[in-house]
DNA sequence: CAATATACCTGGATGC
DNA sequence: TGCATCCAGGTATATT
């Protein structure tokens, strides 16, 4: 579920609500994520500590504390956070909650427990940045992501551009969703070996990417079955999808018929007309018998 | 090193 | 109101 819109639009509606509190107690339903939960670890260091910010990188959350220490959040699949009454019943799939002192709680849940929280006391805070930075590539969003830079660090491969544009260690927080999305709005096959694009196609990528991404924070994430801000409110950017879930449908800028594939394993939707192999039409005839795919 | 497969887990949609 | 199968926003790990 969650990519870069929805992980900030988390974090955005967090902040409005959690700095400042201190933190009184924690419940976990006793069950584990991708990776078990440190819950003894997390009682003894955020009992009594006050969250501070939240900061964002790539898909995670970064949670500071008063004491340096940091409470990293992965959402997973379909992982959600809220902030709400302690009082209210948990809900199924709850899977932690830390409860704060003024009768609210910062509450994960997560139905597939694909998610991730992980806990990095004052002592090793300091080596977050070095992980990030070694695991993490560039911020869709940031001031580093540029076309020469992209086109940089694409030269020599030869995957396809979407499993580039997905691949964290190049670009961070892109996930299938907006990759389908910014192909298409971008006119470019996901195909497309990385190392062969133009300074134009990268400057295109740069340009739909951010456009994309920010409409999609500014329409509150995408909602396809299950998102929840942290307000428990659905996204809308849904509603603006080109293509992705719209196999067989007409084309918003052509009307051909949009094709679905796999592609490295993932659904990818394109449409032949608008994301055509070669940039430049090859002998007539032959194009159209093989306009797209692999 | 790169591409592919698999595993983690639950639930909704679809087909019989 | 059954049961089997496939699919889903992510990512780490193993395997070719």
């Amino acid at each position: 579920m969650p990519e870069l819109p929805e992980v900030e639009v988390t974090r955005r509606g967090l902040l409005t609500k959690l700095p400042g509190n201190n933190i009184h107690s924690l419940w976990w339903s006793g069950k584990n994520l991708r990776t078990p939960i440190p819950f003894q670890l997390l009682k003894d260091v955020l009992t009594g500590n006050t969250f501070i910010t939240i900061d964002r990188r790539a898909k995670y959350l970064l949670f500071r504390l008063q004491d340096g220490a940091v409470l990293v959040i992965h959402l997973g699949m379909t992982g959600k956070l809220s902030f709400l009454p302690f009082r209210e019943p948990k809900d199924k799939h709850d899977h932690l909650s830390i409860r704060v002192d003024n009768e609210m709680e910062l509450r994960f849940n997560d139905t597939r427990r694909f998610g991730n929280i992980a806990l990095w006391p004052v002592k090793d805070a300091v080596k977050i940045e070095k992980a990030f930075s070694k695991n993490e590539g560039i911020e869709p969003l940031g001031k580093l992501f540029t076309p020469s830079r992209l086109q940089q660090l694409a030269c020599d491969k030869k995957m396809p551009v979407k499993s580039f544009l997905m691949n964290t260690r190049f670009i961070a927080g892109i996930g299938n969703i907006y990759a389908n999305e910014i192909l298409f709005t971008a006119g470019i096959n996901p195909w497309i070996p990385a190392g062969d694009l133009s300074g134009k196609q990268w400057a295109d990528i740069v340009k739909q990417s951010i456009h994309t991404l920010q409409q999609a924070i500014h329409a509150g994430g995408t909602t396809i079955s299950d998102f929840l801000g942290s307000n428990g409110q659905p996204g809308y950017f849904q509603l603006q999808l080109n293509l992705y879930g719209k196999k067989n449908r007409p084309c918003p800028r052509c009307a051909t018929i949009i094709l679905k594939e796999s592609l490295g394993g993932r659904a990818t939707f394109f449409c032949p007309t608008c994301q055509p192999v070669k940039t430049k039409q090859p002998i007539m005839g032959f194009a159209t018998l093989r306009s797209h795919g692999p």
